[in-house]
RNA sequence: CGGGAAGUAGCUCAGCCUGGUAGAGCACCGUCUUCGGGAGGCGGGGGCCGGAGGUUCGAAUCCUCUCUUCCCGACCA
């Protein structure tokens, strides 16, 4: 295996963030932008991320959600109604101050000062706020609830270090926000798309995760509840692919969400929020992503299907285009997973070898290469992306026959889709430790030179206030976090790891992006 | 925001210590030879050396400031 020429300069083992940049600019994903803390998303990056868009905008207007846009720009005051929420942005905001420019007499423009904001405008961190004044507006009465409502849209949070796609300052998300009747209703809705969360991750991104509550120190500013999906990267760290809120009334009194009963009096609506973002991307290239670059779930991919004529630059090029003309055209008529299939006939110039690591660097789940020879034998040279070496060292091309080739790919598709999340899946549940009883095993689990640990669940008294907080401090020792509670976790057996008294639940414990 | 490192061709970097206005490999363009494979020969294009000031006859090189990136930490829905 040692004798193999990857299609990256970095291998995973040796230097897993260096590794992750790599792919993002081999597979030609997204690059730097100038701007602190901003990329810009290229085309490959962008198409995927439309692909989870579109499969995610379905599965929230499944669930009777209505899209709808607000303002980019928060009044300041409008963000301060909420206290908590205030003191958890205060610090990463950015903000709109003046709304003209002038020369400042040595080339230079600079703010207007005749030109300043009466009150100054924040850059939409998240829009609970400018959302809850809406709603405020929209609902009189109880006929007008559930207020369910989305918005796709770009926030910017002021982050101190940025790494592209897991925390840039400017980043592209979804976040729902919807206004019920009473508190059960809007807690059964908060995990009903915590489900949908799963579901997304699972299915479309073929990203295995946990899905459960979070501690009270890791909850939303303003939030009553957090939940989150939590997924296993491969060098053992959690990421937080989504998460789902339960922010009780806290909004509603803010912003005066409140309806007329059946009765005719006032209540107060109980709210939710939830959100995914672009940040999903790193967690597909830290799980799919290998040695050779990317590897995208087909359901995500924006071709599942590449097409690489090997073309002479001579007449008989021309029969060839036709041979991978016809396979083109029969794959487009195929469907997986409920949808046309995507196929690039790519017959932009170049040699196909040196595409084909172009294709297999970024990751296409499928690439067909076919020159003079296939074409007389009346078939294709197909790679799989997912496996992509044979016992040799070399690409493992298999020759099925044209037509047959485009009978097997839809299937061949949603197989490699299946492959990928199972061997997430298989490698996660490897590297989740269940034996750990004490703060020394938890220690040593996570020693300085074990590489990948991976997570512990462990049993705990779930403390709060002071109490907790001397756990953290514990954990952070450990550069540890407590990622979340799992829904439908093991009953406990057990004392708390940190406390000593008996458990009530378990938590996952790791270190985090 | 603290500590460290770094910004020179599209990419990876050399040159900087010991100032004299730029180099390599890959990529790119042309051409020839190749042609079931990430090819080779020859020829060629491309850089106000991150930006701004300063020292100097002269700055990629020395000094100051600034911007950006990477690593570690703090922070982080």
């Amino acid at each position: 295996m040692s004798n193999i020429r990857h299609a990256l300069t970095v291998k995973r083992s040796d230097d897993f963030a260096q590794w992750y940049q790599e792919v993002i600019s081999a597979a030609d994903m997204a690059e730097e932008s100038g701007v602190r803390g901003c990329m810009v998303i290229k085309p490959w990056g962008y198409g995927i991320w439309e692909r989870i868009q579109r499969l995610l905008d379905q599965r929230i207007k499944d669930t009777g959600h209505d899209n709808c846009y607000f303002p980019i720009f928060i009044p300041l005051s409008n963000f301060e109604r909420e206290a908590e929420h205030v003191d958890g942005f205060a610090k990463e905001m950015a903000v709109v101050t003046h709304h003209r420019l002038i020369a400042d007499g040595s080339g230079k423009l600079i703010p207007d000062p005749e030109a300043k904001l009466e009150e100054p405008l924040v850059v939409r961190p998240t829009s609970e706020t400018i959302i809850g004044d809406a709603m405020a507006r929209w609902i009189q009465s109880w006929r007008d609830l559930p207020l369910l409502t989305n918005q796709w849209a770009n926030v910017v949070r002021w982050e101190m270090r940025t790494r592209m796609f897991l925390r840039t300052s400017e980043f592209l998300w979804q976040e729902g926000h919807t206004a019920h009747a009473d508190e059960a209703e809007a807690k059964e809705h908060t995990l009903r798309m915590l489900e949908v969360y799963r579901a997304c991750a699972e299915e479309d991104l073929a990203l295995p995760v946990i899905a459960g509550e979070k501690p009270e120190n890791e909850r939303f500013p303003g939030a009553v509840e957090t939940w989150s999906i939590e997924a296993m990267m491969q060098d053992g760290k959690a990421l937080q692919a989504g998460t789902s809120h339960y922010l009780g009334t806290n909004f509603s009194e803010a912003a005066g969400i409140r309806y007329q009963d059946k009765e005719g009096g006032q209540q107060l609506c109980h709210t939710t929020s939830w959100g995914v973002s672009t940040r999903m991307i790193g967690g597909v290239i830290m799980t799919h992503g290998d040695d050779d670059g990317l590897r995208v779930p087909p359901t995500i991919a924006p071709w599942q299907v590449v097409i690489l004529p090997m073309l002479r630059d001579k007449p008989e090029d021309e029969a060839l285009l036709a041979y991978c003309e016809e396979l083109r055209a029969a794959l487009a008529q195929k469907t997986a997973f409920g949808e046309r299939l995507r196929v690039l006939l790519d017959k932009k110039p170049g040699k196909a070898a040196a595409k084909r690591w172009d294709w297999v660097r970024k990751g296409a789940p499928v690439i067909i290469e076919v020159g003079g020879r296939d074409m007389e034998g009346g078939v294709v040279s197909m790679l799989r992306r997912d496996a992509l070496w044979a016992d040799s060292g070399k690409p493992d091309f298999h020759s099925p026959e044209k037509m047959a080739a485009a009978e097997q790919i839809p299937s061949l598709l949603e197989e490699i889709q299946a492959s990928l999340f199972n061997e997430a899946q298989e490698r996660r549940d490897r590297n989740i430790e269940r034996g750990i009883t004490t703060m020394e095993q938890l220690s040593e689990f996570y020693a300085e030179d074990k590489a990948q640990p991976g997570w512990a669940e462990v049993q705990w008294s779930k403390p709060t206030g002071d109490d907790l907080e001397a756990v953290v401090e514990q954990l952070k020792a450990l550069k540890l976090t407590i990622r979340n509670v799992p829904m439908n976790g093991e009953p406990v057996d057990g004392t708390c790891i940190f406390t000593g008294q008996p458990a009530i639940e378990r938590i996952y414990v790791a270190k985090a992006y």
